[in-house]
DNA sequence: ATGATAATGGACATTCTGTCCGGAATTTTC
DNA sequence: GAAAATTCCGGACAGAATGTCCATTATCAT
């Protein structure tokens, strides 16, 4: 009666999500071979490939419920916690504290040793978070609204990235500060030279 | 009388140098073997590697070349081309015209095909420019100075990106204008609602 | 010119990849 | 409840890439 929910695929796949964490905790992405994958997971080799067809593939699906989580997640709380209809950088302070929490995951996945798909994927998730919030408060004007949205998600990266290689004991308060202070005002603030906004004339046309 | 300067060697090296890179532009990095290199530049597989332990290996010692290039390029031009006493990113307006000029070589370099060993080799020598461009003007301040050069850098590399892949009809100087101004003005000039800088009381102590 | 040094190229064992087919478990049907 | 149908599982297989070894060949020093 139940449909074919096929209880053994579910587990193989889990079996398999759960390996692919553990080595890329132990190894890093990159140096994983399909076939450490399978012995971690005790998975024969025809049935891995009969669920993905790749390391690669795996660590998208991976992503994918990732993603669909997150959205429920999201749109289960609409728009109440933080400050987010003024905020412009609501996003940052949880999840720099979230990153703190769950930082072995997080280190693993944005630290080149992650490879390039996985930074990929981290940046569509933090492309979408950052454009909605962008979207109510970004005026119309001179700078691509797009270019913006992945301006803030990387230097949001490169902040988190410098935390854990260089300063781990930071609070994430105190990176969360500085991320902010230097998105919001630039480097103006912390400058010495006589300069002001004199000779950047600003992009004229073209507005994505 | 002329010191081992090893010919042949030096035959080999520039072949399989060149394979590389053309192999990159049609192929991409990661998708390259080392069987690819050598049937490309014409050299037995124990030539290879008795001069490299792997492509990653060649590739780090292309990028060594170019950097030790790039040192006595600039040890040449001391401080006079370009507003750079004054001007904290003195370097960008020059890079993006060179981006543009070699802009197959960017774009496999840059944009994910070129994997994690490349983005960071880039990444390195444009920190070092940064570096000694913002020494001079950078005030000792609450930020350290090795997070606001990792910013300015991926600042720089997004816009890069972004640039090529989603509006490559722009000129340069239009990019340039973009990037400075979300690097040294921030957000604020682009947002709508009312925000000073009232809620982030910047890192207290940890100055690099 | 001749011996010493170093680069070269092909062969080899090992490992990984992606596919195929027989066996086993689960769901459906009676 | 039991048998058929469907689906998953696991070991075997060919093809390819990796990194090493050694005989051969070209270059350098004397």
């Amino acid at each position: 009666m139940p449909r074919g929910i096929d209880r053994r695929a579910a587990r193989t796949r889990k079996a398999l999500h759960q390996a692919l964490l553990t080595l890329m905790l132990r190894k890093g992405y990159e140096a994983l071979s399909v076939q450490d994958i399978i012995d971690e997971a005790d998975i024969g080799r025809s049935t891995f490939y009969a669920h993905y067809t790749g390391k690669e593939d795996l660590l998208r699906s991976g992503f994918q419920m990732l993603r669909e989580e997150l959205k429920e997640a999201q749109s289960a709380v609409p728009a109440t916690a933080g400050a987010s209809h003024d905020d412009p950088l609501g996003f940052s302070t949880a999840m720099f504290e979230h990153a703190a929490r769950y930082a072995d995951h997080f280190r693993t996945m944005i630290g080149g040793r992650g490879g390039a798909v996985t930074e990929n994927e981290i940046r569509l998730i933090l492309s979408e978070m950052v454009r909605q919030e962008l979207s109510s408060t970004l005026r119309d004007g001179t700078i691509p609204r797009d270019f913006v949205v992945q301006f803030v998600v990387g230097a949001f990266l490169t902040a988190l990235n410098w935390w854990f290689e260089r300063k781990p004991g930071l609070l994430p308060s105190q990176v969360d500060a500085m991320f902010r202070s230097l998105v919001l005002d630039g480097l103006s603030p912390v400058i010495g030279g006589k300069h002001r906004s004199a000779d950047h004339p600003a992009a004229s046309r073209d507005a994505d």
